[in-house]
Parts: C-alpha cells; sequence; structure tokens
DNA sequence: ACACCGAGGTTATACGTAAAACGTCCAGTG
DNA sequence: CACTGGACGTTTTACGTATAACCTCGGTGT
C-alpha cells in the first residue's frame, strides 16, 4: 500500500502483487515473455491497474539517459502554418513514442534567444524552424541532434536539414502572372532576415531579369496584415503602379486587399495578388487568393522524420517537399493584354 | 574530464573545479551563502562554463520531485486563439521557472483521449481547456493539480476554473442586434458538445424571450470556414430569412459571408453578421466583422495563475475575464427600421 | 548419479542531482 | 585551557526505474 498523498511506485505494486520491483519492471515494460509466468504477469497488470500506476517519467528517463522528448522551435503561432507543423510533428513523433514540446521565440523569425530556459523539459533533439543560422550557435552548443527546417542549407554548419521548395513554388507563381500578362511587379517582402523569405526574393528577381521588358520593386513590412496595409498603400499610391503583387505571405496578400480598397483598386481587374502559405484567410477573402500551397504538416512530419533519423544514427534523406500553386481569383490578365 | 560523447554531470565539474560534487550542487543552485567562499564558487562556475554544463533535468525531477512542468490541453491549434492562450500560459509559466507542454487533443473541442500517453514529459500539473467535464476523468485519476478553461463550473468537480464571460459578451451582441433593429435571428453554432457553446445559445435565447416578437433560428455547423458555407447557405436560402446572423466564432461569420455573396445578399444592407473571438480574420474580410473580443492571452496567463496558486496550496481567485464588444461594419440597422 | 538447462523469478546496481548530516580547522571567549 | 561556533567543505543518502547478474528448482539426457 502506497503512503497516502504520493502516487504509487513500482515498488508499491511489487508489494501489492507479491513479487520484486524487477517482475513488475518487466512485465510493464513488455519483457517479461520467458522471464515471468503468464498468471505472474497479470497479476502484476492488475496491480498496476488496481493502484492507478503510471511510471515515474523522471526517473526512467535518468536510468534510460533519453527523454523521448523533442523540443520544436517555431518563430510564432500567429498564423496556422506553425501550429500545422507542430501537428505533424508530434504525429510522427508520437507514432515513435516521442514527444514534442514546443518554443515559440518571442522575438519571432531569426533569432532564439535561450530557447532552453523555458523548456524544462529534458530533450533529445531539437527541431528549429525558419531560424537564422546565427541564432542556432546556443543550440549547437548543447551538442544535441538538430534538424533545420527552411533554413540555408550552406548555413546549417552539419545539422540536418528540411525544406519546402520555395524557390519553385515562387517560379510557378512568376510564371503564371508572366502568362497573364504581368510585366510590372511589386515584391511585398517580409522585413525579417531569414533564408525563407530571401529565397522568394532571390527567385521572383532572378526570374524577371530572364524576361525583357519587366519591372520589380520591393516594398517590406511586418508579417501581420495590418503592416501589410500601409505597406502596401504607400507603394500602390501612384500612377504607373505595377500590376502584380508578390506576397511573402498570405496575410501580407489580406493587406494588400485591404490597401487596395482603400485606393479604389479592384482585385483582380486593377491588380493581381499572390500569397504564399494557403492560410484559412486566402479563402476567406475576395476574391479568393491565388497561393502557393505549402503543406505545413507534411513539413512537421519531414522534420520530425529527418531528427527521428538522425536519433537512430541513419542518415536523414534531403529532397525538398514540393509545393502547389493554386490558382485561384485574385490573378487576371493585366488590362489590354491579349493572352 | 568527461568521457567524450557524454554531456558533462555536475561530477564532472567537480572534478575539475577540484571541489565535491555536493559543493557544485550549492554554488550552481545558488545554496552556496555561507557554506563556500567566494573564490571557489567562483572556481566551480568558471569550471561549469568551460565544460559547457548543463543539469540533466531528468535527474533533478527525479531528486525533487516535481518538474516544473504543466500540460496544456487544447482542442486545436487551426486558429490562433489557442495560440494565445497558450503564450499567455508559457509566458507566466516561464516567470515562475516553469514550463508548458502542449497537447492538442485530436479529437478536436470536447474528448480528449489520453493526453499523456504522447506528452512524455513529466507533469506538476494540467490546464485543460473547452474540454467536456466526462473527457477529464482519465486526467482526474492521476490526482494531478487541475485547472479548466472555459469549462462548466457545475462539472469540474474540485477543480479550479477560469472563465472568460462569454455570456456578457452574447448579451452584448444581442443587444447591440437589437438596438438596431433586429427582431429575427439566425444562431450559427458550433455542432461540438462544449460548455463554452452551450453557454452562447442559452445566453441569446434567454435574451430573446425577453423581448416580444423576436424569433430565433438555429443552424449548426463543424468550426470552419468551409462548413459554414454549406450550413449558412441551407439556412438563408429563403425568402423570409432572417437579418441577424450570430456565429458562435469569426469563422463561421466569415463562412457566412461567402454564403452571402453567393445567394445575392448584401452584409450588411441585407444582414448582420456577428462572431466571436476577433481573429486576425475579422478584420481581414470586408466588411470588417463586428464581433466579441476574448484575449486569448489574458485567458492563458490567468489560467496558469490559477494553476500556479493551486501548486503552492494557494486558492485561485475565480472571477471571470471580461469581453468586449467590437463593432465594426458587419452590423448595420435593419432595412426599413427607424432607430 | 549427476551435470545441464530452461523457466521463473530475485538481488543489486547505476543513472545525476539536492540536501541533510556530518567533519575539521581556527579564532574568540570565559 | 577547554569550549563554542562560524566558515568551509565533504560524505552520504534517496529519488524510481531498467536491466545485468545471479539464484533456485524440477526435469532430462546419458
Amino acid at each position: 500500500m502506497p503512503r497516502a498523498g504520493t502516487r504509487p511506485t513500482s515498488r508499491d505494486v511489487a508489494r501489492a502483487a507479491g513479487v520484486s520491483q524487477a517482475a513488475v519492471s518487466l512485465v510493464l515494460g513488455d519483457k517479461w515473455r520467458g522471464r515471468v509466468s503468464e498468471a505472474t504477469a497479470e497479476r502484476v497488470r492488475e496491480a498496476a491497474r488496481t493502484l492507478g500506476y503510471r511510471p515515474n517519467l523522471a526517473a526512467r528517463n535518468l536510468r534510460l539517459g533519453r527523454t523521448r522528448t523533442v523540443l520544436l522551435v517555431v518563430p510564432a503561432l500567429t498564423t496556422e502554418f506553425f501550429a500545422g507543423v507542430y501537428t505533424g510533428a508530434a504525429r510522427v513523433a508520437s507514432q515513435h513514442g516521442f514527444g514534442v514540446v514546443l518554443y515559440p521565440s518571442p522575438e519571432g523569425i531569426g533569432p532564439a534567444r535561450d530557447p532552453f530556459a523555458s523548456a524544462q523539459a529534458a530533450l533529445d533533439g531539437v527541431i528549429a524552424s525558419s531560424m537564422a543560422a546565427e541564432a542556432l550557435t546556443a543550440i549547437r552548443g548543447d551538442q544535441l541532434p538538430l534538424v533545420m527546417l527552411d533554413s540555408d542549407p550552406e548555413g546549417s554548419v552539419g545539422a540536418a536539414t528540411v525544406n519546402l521548395d520555395i524557390a519553385g513554388g515562387v517560379r510557378q507563381v512568376t510564371d503564371h502572372l508572366l502568362g497573364l500578362g504581368h510585366r510590372h511587379f511589386l515584391h511585398l517582402a517580409a522585413d525579417v532576415p531569414s533564408w525563407t523569405f530571401e529565397v522568394r526574393a532571390r527567385e521572383l528577381s532572378a526570374r524577371l531579369r530572364e524576361v525583357p521588358g519587366t519591372s520589380l520593386r520591393t516594398a517590406r513590412s511586418a508579417i501581420s496584415i495590418k503592416g501589410a496595409v500601409a505597406a502596401a498603400e504607400a507603394a500602390l499610391a501612384f500612377r504607373d503602379r505595377p500590376t502584380a503583387v508578390v506576397c511573402d505571405d498570405d496575410q501580407l496578400a489580406a493587406g494588400v486587399y485591404k490597401a487596395a480598397r482603400r485606393l479604389g483598386v479592384r482585385v483582380p481587374d486593377d491588380l493581381s495578388v499572390t500569397g504564399v502559405d494557403d492560410l484559412a484567410v486566402a479563402t476567406a477573402i475576395d476574391p479568393e487568393l491565388t497561393t502557393v500551397r505549402l503543406d505545413a504538416e507534411l513539413f512537421g512530419e519531414r522534420g520530425m522524420g529527418a531528427l527521428l533519423a538522425v536519433l537512430e544514427g541513419r542518415a536523414p534523406l534531403a529532397d525538398d517537399i514540393p509545393v502547389d500553386l493554386v490558382v485561384r481569383g485574385s490573378t487576371a490578365p493585366v488590362r489590354g493584354a491579349s493572352v
């Protein structure tokens, strides 16, 4: 009988079942075949059940030297994107008996100041999403197995990386708009330093440079609808404005819609708009947004898969995750164009 | 010198500093005043720094019998609402040296099948958000300190509860619409069993019963924009339709916008629409949504505060968190009404 | 008759930490 | 000079688990 007020231990179960603590560990750890009789095993299970025994994970972790817990560092949870990453990672993790602890970096995309201070859990590994390479030195210092999501493969010395094929998505968007006759572009970019955004800028300008007669302007905004409204309003408030706005994500695109409305510019008749992510907001706004769909859950699954590979000493596969261009109502042929 | 490949332990630090392991524990635990000389303490700190020592949390947890980690059970992370709850809870937690582990119940609002199976962490307490009371029996069985968010105070036997003043918010919405001359209401309700939604229905119908000449219909939908479109389209596709739709949350309201557009019904001229939550989508859609703003982060902070109170043996304060009606462009006087 | 073996267990130990209990030395005191 | 007590540590122990190593006993082959 366990002392009142304390949770029962394996020793309490052993006493109740009339066996040794070791036998309890064997039975409950499913390692009893050929070591304990079926009858005894059942007695142990019964005792554990009636006492409401749950193993002390701290003790188990100490004994085994691993915790089956990993840390997922994300920039924020303000959109459902990283929630999806978490969901995917957690699903794969739980299939392998792992848990996932979340650390949303208060500084947002880029830095990640001491993620371990607040995550009290003991960790087996880390998945860092959209983080600046320099910010990871603190993490790297801990010798923990590390997987980086959407990060510069060059900058991530030694760490495994899993990336979305953002470049491919931007190329599809650009070609789509070029095909509709657009030549004058505005890139509404996120104003945070991150590889995932640099890729967008690089790919867009590279693709446009190949086509004569195109122009590209860039505006920057914080990643929020509110910020994008101001940035877009400033960038579109003149006569020979661009005919297409390529946004770094859907929130920015939603901001462009509002700016356009204020300026009396119609989407898509006067202005084509595209985003990246395919968040719920993309189909909530009118017209629905043409965007690059990122599969956040798959992203999380792959990230966790890569970490599991590292943990098991296997080589993580390193292919990019494909993305889809989803054409909706926010893009149309440029006016006067013969398409 | 620690064995290669292993993380250094306090014993390694002790060896490097030429002291006992106990001294290391005292110094690093900041309990050394009057027990260890300043010079020795500095030697220990220096050794810990150069070795890159980090205490083994599993061992600490085992020794102390607590983990400074709590579990936050949420229905989903598909909107930023519960992300906000998490953020608030995590902020307060980290101020008190606690970590928060997230468990998004795959079953959504209502049930929560075995949240401990996937959360590998050892826990000091649990915060359960918008869960059905029955679903908590599994949690209650664990004797863990428990705080319930937005749950029936009657059903939560013994557990502390922290609630938003949803009833007050719905009353404000209803009075606002009544003041605009609306008499015929549609309640677009979430189709999941949860106290937080029952409150909305109860309050709305109670308030309308007090006013002669009013009518109230109810439609149900899964909590998503897509689901709401179908439900709202069915409920609004007849001649003497309601003039106001009260939605259980903003996503449903966004769905109503789309349904209205398809039916050629204009918001707010032909139809006033309201939501609950004040998500980002509420200001992304046109017209901006009149809604009940819930402060998700404050909610999380209060929840964590209550749990800390329980953990420290204090009585958690039990007041409801006030909410605000935010009037925007989706509500207008009913046509032909003299307001 | 006896070594051998497998079934069915038990005993002992280590994981790394925190802290209670226990030394030891020396200055100060009556 | 014996004794006290503070400064500065050290020794030891316990937390609960998983598992390696060990034990016992009845049946078997030779």
